[in-house]
RNA sequence: GCACCUGUAGCUCAGCUGGAUAGAGCGCUGCCCUCCGAAGGCAGAGGCCAGAGGUUCGAAUCCUCUCAGGUGCGCCA
């Protein structure tokens, strides 16, 4: 039930009404009409702009049409008035009957209150972390995971069928790297003292990886040559890196559906197919790059790649699949992967990457949209650096991992909550800074403490209820004579819970699940504001004595509140306190 | 040199396919517990929305340029 879009309806309504009257003009479109709220209160409850979108193309001054849509419209008994003012704004008031009816919907629909269908049943594809198989999840991962994951669950609350999906890098040199790494945990393990070159893994992670490997093949592979043991380790190693990301996962509480491994598109003509399929469009040839212009590499010398004329996209520059010598630049099994969703039927699809990507975004989207004929739209969304803090000083330590802070030194100090919802108080372009104090603090500065006090306190009232002998299930307070909630600051409340459902579907269109978590902190605002006029105004407590008619009514908006709280922090990830401790 | 991101109150940040007098927290000033959890709330002060042009009924939002910070830039992924 989202009232914005009803009373929407209503005002299309009436400009057709007044079109067939005479009063518009026909062939007019209503499409950048809005029913919004009005940025001050005072206004009203919601506001168009109908009258002022619509002046030029009807030829009729914007308060004149205002005027007569809003004779129309306070025919309707849900509308008490409708106010022409500033340059054509109609300010619209509505009935406290209609207010009123919100918690009671909130109630029967439950947490699907919000949901939206605006998805379609549209088949998403959302692919995110897609770390390498090579350590551990860093905290760069871990907002890029959490991002992804919200981002998927706002999604699915919008009526979209998604597929949160994992890439595993897991065909390029630096598993080979890893492979290495790990023989030498191996040789390791068999006693010999080894040391790490540049370029290879120095963790700690990989000792209990070599001490497997050890396990399984005994001294099978000790001083023997690469020949016969890298392609064998390298697969042992990635299974363990794999093993352990899903862990890391798993304790952020994300769980994927698809493993998408880059080594399997190799061999079976999948990169082929792709290439031939942007070559069949006249997109591949053979070139030579000029060097990039102000930072020439030092070892520059023009060669000849076979190249993807991703200009024709909207790239700056060609990209090279192949590289001189004739091997498949990473890009080339990129474009296969990608290739492969839009095969397998994805209506859109949605990559989050890290910063560091940055300069990917425009040959991928060039890549998709040549694969796709522009029928599937790729929206990649980057998530910015994580600065870690503690005490106020910047924070680099890992005991784990030597030179980074991993998704777990985070997780285990603060929990997956805190991780996720302080995760998403940033918008995912913005640089987020992460204190590992502040984020603990229980004070009105931190967000998280803030909307999980709301709902605390909403579960403490209930419980109140039950000891003081009021029924107060939802099915009950669904029933409660809510018209008792006439107090303005009662309406106040009620008014915030109505704008979920939109909130919902312009979070959902923008992709930006960050907007939820901004809503939540609004709503837990209203609501410790109502319970702080209880200390002033009786009347306005949720528990009334004696009057447990009454008290239902309030309760009813109370958990109306908590439910559309629990809805939120379900999209996010979180769950919901049942107290505060 | 080029591309992308960022620039909004003293600080940290929101700001809806462009809408009315640009919002919140912290900090500052003054208030509110005999009362459902004060771990909270109310009120006040505080703005050249980095700068300059442009588009239009209307711009923090769209376009162009400039400045500042970040990230990245063939034969790594």
């Amino acid at each position: 039930m989202n009232l914005f879009a009803e009373i929407r309806t209503t005002v299309l309504a009436a400009l057709e009404q007044m079109q067939a009257d005479g009063a518009l003009p026909q062939g007019l479109s209503f499409d950048n009409v809005a029913v919004e709220p009005p940025r001050d209160a005072a206004h009203g409850d919601m506001a168009t702009n109908a009258a002022m979108v619509l002046a030029k193309p009807a030829g009729r001054k914007p308060r004149d049409i205002a005027e007569d849509l809003a004779a129309r419209l306070v025919a309707d008994a849900r509308i008490n008035s409708a106010d022409v003012a500033g340059p054509g704004f109609l300010n619209l008031r509505l009935s406290p009957a209609l207010w009123q009816s919100i918690p009671a919907a909130i109630l029967q629909d439950g947490t699907h209150f919000g949901r939206s269908a605006m998805g379609a049943g549209q088949r998403v594809n959302v692919e995110y972390v897609s770390a390498n198989p090579t350590g551990p999840l860093h905290v760069g991962h871990t907002r890029g995971a959490v991002f992804g994951d919200a981002l998927a669950g706002l999604l699915e609350y919008a009526g979209f069928d998604v597929t949160r999906e994992y890439y595993i890098n897991d065909g390029g040199a630096q598993v080979d790297v890893l492979a290495r790494s790990v023989y030498l945990r191996y040789l390791e393990a068999h006693g010999q003292s080894v040391e790490f070159p540049d370029g290879t893994y120095p963790g700690d992670y990989l000792v209990p990886v070599g001490e497997a490997l050890k396990a399984k093949v005994g001294d099978a592979y000790v001083g023997q040559g690469e020949e016969v043991w890298l392609s064998d380790v390298r697969s042992f190693a990635t299974d363990a890196m794999m093993d352990l990301i899903r862990a890391d996962l798993a304790q952020l509480g994300v769980k994927m559906d698809v493993f998408f491994s880059e080594k399997s598109l190799y061999g079976t003509g999948l990169i082929e197919a792709a290439l031939t399929e942007l070559e069949s469009r006249g997109l591949i040839y053979e070139g030579v790059l000029e060097p990039p212009k102000g930072k020439t590499p030092e070892d520059w010398e023009p060669r000849e790649q076979t190249l993807f004329k991703s200009t024709e996209h909207g790239d700056d520059v060609d990209r090279p699949v192949k590289k001189s010598d004739g091997s498949w630049t990473y890009f080339a099994p990129d474009i296969a992967y990608h290739y492969d969703k839009v095969k397998r039927g994805f209506d859109l699809l949605i990559d989050v990457f890290g910063a560091d990507h940055g300069g990917y975004v425009k040959r991928m989207k060039a890549a998709v949209s040549a694969l796709s004929g522009g029928s599937v739209p790729l929206d990649i969304k980057l998530t910015q650096l994580v600065k870690l803090y503690k005490n106020g000083e910047p924070f680099k330590m890992s005991k784990r991992a030597g030179n980074f802070v991993t998704l777990r030194d985070v997780v285990d100090q603060v929990g997956p909550d805190v991780t996720r919802f302080v995760m998403l108080t940033r918008k995912n372009d913005a640089s987020l800074d992460f204190d590992f104090d502040k984020v603990l603090e229980q004070s009105r500065e931190n967000p998280v403490f803030y909307v999980q006090y709301a709902h605390a306190r909403v579960m403490s009232v209930l419980r109140r209820a039950a000891e003081a002998g009021i029924a107060a299930d939802d099915t009950v307070l669904a029933g409660a004579d809510l018209s008792k909630l006439d107090h303005e600051a009662e309406l106040q409340v009620i008014k915030k819970l109505s704008e979920w459902p939109r909130l919902v579907e312009i979070a959902a269109r923008t992709n930006e699940p960050h907007r939820v978590a901004f809503y939540l902190n609004e709503l837990a605002a209203e609501f410790h504001g109502l319970w702080n006029r209880g200390n002033d105004i009786v009347a306005l407590r949720f528990l009334q004595d004696g009057d447990a008619a009454t008290s239902q009514s309030k309760i009813a908006l109370a958990r109306a509140v908590s439910v559309v709280i629990s809805a939120g922090l379900g999209i996010l990830g979180v769950t919901p306190a049942q107290e505060m401790r």
